[in-house]
Formats: structure tokens, C-alpha cells, sequence
DNA sequence: GACAATCTACTGGCTAGCCAGTACGTTTAG
DNA sequence: CTAAACGTACTGGCTAGCCAGTAGATTGTC
């Protein structure tokens, strides 16, 4: 377990990817761009390529280009990260978490529900603990 | 407002420094390398110096030695932190980030009934929107 | 006064991340 | 066949963070 955690750009990169499954260079970097600053198309590649040198993700050949596609999941690597931040910043303490992503974020009576939810649900987990989620 | 962010060092030299309300160079590298690699004396005092540069930190001068002292606060540094992090990785999506962070971390029962309160109360905030909270 | 201890200032090396350009290969249009 | 278009590989520059050492000032001791 080396631990690879994808970097913000990274990150970005890896949302394009989750979303449609798999893209092109051109793709990935049309899709980044139309959020903020436009990145050059090489700059992009390289992204990309260090990112298959970590393992994020991999390639096919279509034709003359490259098709990336993801090859970690969502969820675990949303899950690593949230804990590694959990853990770096708050030493672990959720709690103290939420209270501040409560205030910096003013969530909605509906998002309040999804959290209620939420707990609910982790209350109930808490009870059985039989079931281990599996790792990538 | 130039969002002068804490790094992962900065953060501990911060926390310690919460902690003690003051600590001189010595104090901190002690507490710091206390949980962890020890640190050259010269490494805490170089980080100090850029952590004053940025406004994180002041000092005054005691004797011979700098005693350093906080200049930002707990509360808003950690909400800063909270809110970057929601927004870069999870796109504000408060729910988003605290399943994962449930599952990442598997919180004892007590604090789930501290979430439970927290949620209680950010439904109360919510319902009367008048103060707002000073930033620093 | 001289020496040792302790402190700060300054400098530099190293890595990771980010960005983008140049070189080179391959495909396609004329 | 030739040239333009498009794609990838490789290289390098720049910054921030992190670590630590050397130089120089100051204090305390004998």
C-alpha cells in the first residue's frame, strides 16, 4: 500500500473520468478548461501520463490517440481522501469536521436530511459490524 | 484577502501554538518532534519565520528568545480548511464528504450523537439567518 | 576579557506539482 | 509523393514546501 493520493489536477482529471467512463486527452482537457483558466493541450498529456506512472489511471488505443479511463474507484478514493484530510487536520476527530463544513458551507434543509440520513445509516452499521467494505 | 492557507506543518506549529496560547522556538520543535520525526531546531525556526511572513504567526521578544504566538484564529483557520477542502474535492457537497468520512473513520456512538447535535443546530441556524459570523 | 552556550538570520539543497514547449511519429488531404 | 494536421514522448522551467546547516549576534560564566 503505497498510499497515492491524486493531487488537485489530479483530481479534477479523475472527475472528467469518472463521469464519462473513459476520454481522450482533448476531452479531458476541454472539459477542465471550460471550468477557470484554459490549460495547454500538452499540459494536459502530461497529466495524464504521470498519472498512469502512478497508477490512476490507464490507457487504450483508439485509432491514432489514447483513451484514458480511471483506474481507481470514486468512492474509495473520495473515502481516502476525506480520511486523510480527517486525519491530518483534525486528528480524526469527525465531529469537529462537521461542525466547521457546517458553518463554511450553510447547507440546505434538504442536505440537513441527507445527514440525518447519513447518521442514521452509521448508527445502524455501527450495530452489525459484519460486512467489510471492499478496498480497491 | 490573499487566502493564506496553513500547510501541514504550519498546522501543527498552529495547533501547538493554540494549545499553549504561547511557545518559544524550543517549545514548539520539542512538541512537534514529540509525536513524530524529530526535527532539526533550525527546521521550527525557518518555519516559524515563513509562517510570520504569511501573518499565521507573530512573536515578541523574551530575553533572548522569540516567543512566538498565534495570529490566526482556531475556529476561522479550521473552517477555512474545511470549506477549501469541501469545494476542491468534494464541490461543496457537505452529505458527499460526510459519508465517506463516516466510512473512513467509523465513529463510536457518542459521536454520532454529537453529529446528531450538530445537525440540530445547523437546522436551527438555518431557520434564523440573522447573524453572520465575523471572518478573520 | 575570554570562552562556551544559545539564539536568530540567511542560504541552499531537494522534491512534488504544475505548466508548456520542442521533437518526432503517424495519419490524411491534395 | 508531399505537406499539413494531429497525437504522443521527452525535457525543462518555475514555485512552494520542507529540511537543515553555517554564520553571526548575544548572553552568561569563570
Amino acid at each position: 500500500m503505497t498510499e497515492i493520493m491524486p493531487t488537485d489536477r489530479e483530481l479534477e482529471a479523475l472527475k472528467v473520468l469518472w463521469d464519462s467512463g473513459e476520454a481522450t486527452v482533448r476531452q479531458i482537457a476541454e472539459r477542465i478548461s471550460s471550468e477557470g483558466a484554459t490549460l495547454a493541450y500538452t499540459t494536459v498529456l502530461s497529466l495524464l501520463q504521470v498519472m498512469e506512472q502512478k497508477g490512476l489511471v490507464g490507457h487504450r488505443q483508439d485509432g491514432k490517440a489514447y483513451v484514458y479511463f480511471a483506474q481507481v474507484q470514486r468512492d474509495s478514493t473520495f473515502r481516502k481522501l476525506a480520511g486523510w484530510f480527517l486525519e491530518r487536520v483534525f486528528d480524526g476527530a469527525v465531529d469537529e469536521y462537521l461542525v466547521h463544513a457546517l458553518r463554511a458551507s450553510r447547507p440546505s434543509a434538504t442536505e440537513l436530511d441527507q445527514l440525518q440520513k447519513m447518521i442514521d445509516e452509521a448508527r445502524a452499521r455501527s450495530k452489525q459490524p459484519k460486512h467489510r467494505d471492499k478496498a480497491s
